[in-house]
DNA sequence: CACATAATTTGAACATGTTCAACATGTTGT
DNA sequence: ACAACATGTTGAACATGTTCAAATTATGTG
């Protein structure tokens, strides 16, 4: 009966020692960039060995997923409310798309090192990986439902891929985001201002023919060219 | 008179030092890659010292971007000879792209490392970047050659604005390259012949005027984007 | 309780990218 | 030829990510 007690406090303590961990790292990440936050510094901060931080992250880039997989699901949570009083197509996009940037915000001076982390395709924060598959459908559901709640309704044949291609845009815009060196990342605001009513005006233009075949076509070789 | 000759010796010689470790690198990196290809090993393989390799480049990252210009001026000399007999804008396109796959292809290995290296906004080989600009210009120049010589000529107003989005597709294109694990990277290949073809056959629909207008919109957003 | 097993923690050790003061060699002006 | 200067070269030293055998602490068992 209590045997388990002391079994779940320090399971609890385990817990706490790996969120301290992240915490600290994150918050370093934040402050002082990823080359200035070294694992030992981490370790120290957190009041642990450094083997001990190795015992919890199997590496540096695995503190860098927990910050990625932390910022998706705040992005979700931040967003799937914001939207929930939209109905046009462009403006939950929109909304979503601000959002993201809205949380990736604190941690723009960390863009390109974390991006360059996330871009390798054997790191564990590579969006298209394995590891950070969770991440990833937080922030794929985000998509689904932008397509899935608007009003008027999308063409039914874009509602199954659409929003894998919207993610898509999503990273496009994470890399220009990246980039931009203008105050508050205004230009990426700009950005994405300026390319929703596009998709959406693209978008209706599917109902003229010589159009639409095109845009079977792009679905075509979406589909084809997919894993 | 005589007395330059051993400057120019020197000259020479200390131009193949330079020239032994960018060959020794770039061999490395092809046939062992990023990781062990140590500074150690390129310095002992070229037979100096390690301090000395890095009095000819500031970083590894520095002996990466040898490596993209070197690949880009390929490209630029093996693209330009074969568009010479062909008229189309997409044949044109088609066989540049399929050109960078090739002259790319033994680096195929490489390219995730290279690719954190290239993306990250402080990196010299980042094509965005100030360090880059040479590589850049001859891969840009092949795109406003695909465009100045296409017969059918292209619309007016896209010859200017046309070649730099090409080759931010062709940024795409090379990111989707690195993560195709595909024998031979077939897929990118399919990309290439199945986006080609969707990018022709959408510029010929310019003449439609409700799609003309969503052009201007991309080109002015674009326009309006640019740094 | 005593012991075995599992989970957690430690810090020294290793390989690697990079820096730098010292040294060596080549060049130039007188 | 000599002295100043410029160019090229060396290897030891440093900080950092990562590994690992050993120590410590917790849990389960008889």
């Amino acid at each position: 009966m209590f045997k388990n007690i002391w079994g779940h406090l320090m399971a609890v303590k385990s817990e706490r020692t790996r969120e301290m961990l992240a915490s600290v790292a994150l918050g370093m990440f934040r402050e002082i960039g990823f080359e200035k936050t070294t694992m030992r510094a981490i370790a120290n901060e957190a009041g642990v060995s450094v083997g001990n931080a190795y015992y919890y992250f199997a590496s540096k880039d695995d503190l860098v997923l927990e910050l990625y997989e932390q910022v998706q699901n705040e992005h979700a949570a931040h967003a799937s409310h914001t939207i929930e009083g939209l109905e046009g197509f462009g403006d939950r996009l929109k909304a979503v798309l601000h959002a993201g940037v809205d949380v990736m915000a604190p941690y723009h001076g960390f863009g390109g090192d974390f991006i360059s982390t996330a871009i390798r395709p054997s790191s564990p924060v590579n969006p298209f990986g394995d590891q950070s598959a969770p991440a990833r459908e937080a922030s794929l559901a985000l998509f689904h439902a932008v397509v899935k709640g608007a009003s008027p309704a999308l063409p039914e044949k874009l509602r199954n891929d659409l929003p894998e291609l919207l993610w898509l845009a999503y990273m496009g815009t994470t890399l220009f985001w990246v980039h931009d060196t203008s105050e508050n990342q205004q230009r990426t605001r700009r950005l994405i201002d300026g390319l929703v009513p596009l998709i959406a005006k693209g978008i209706s233009l599917a109902k003229i023919p010589g159009v639409n075949r095109i845009f079977d076509d792009v679905l075509n070789l979406a589909r084809s060219i997919r894993a």
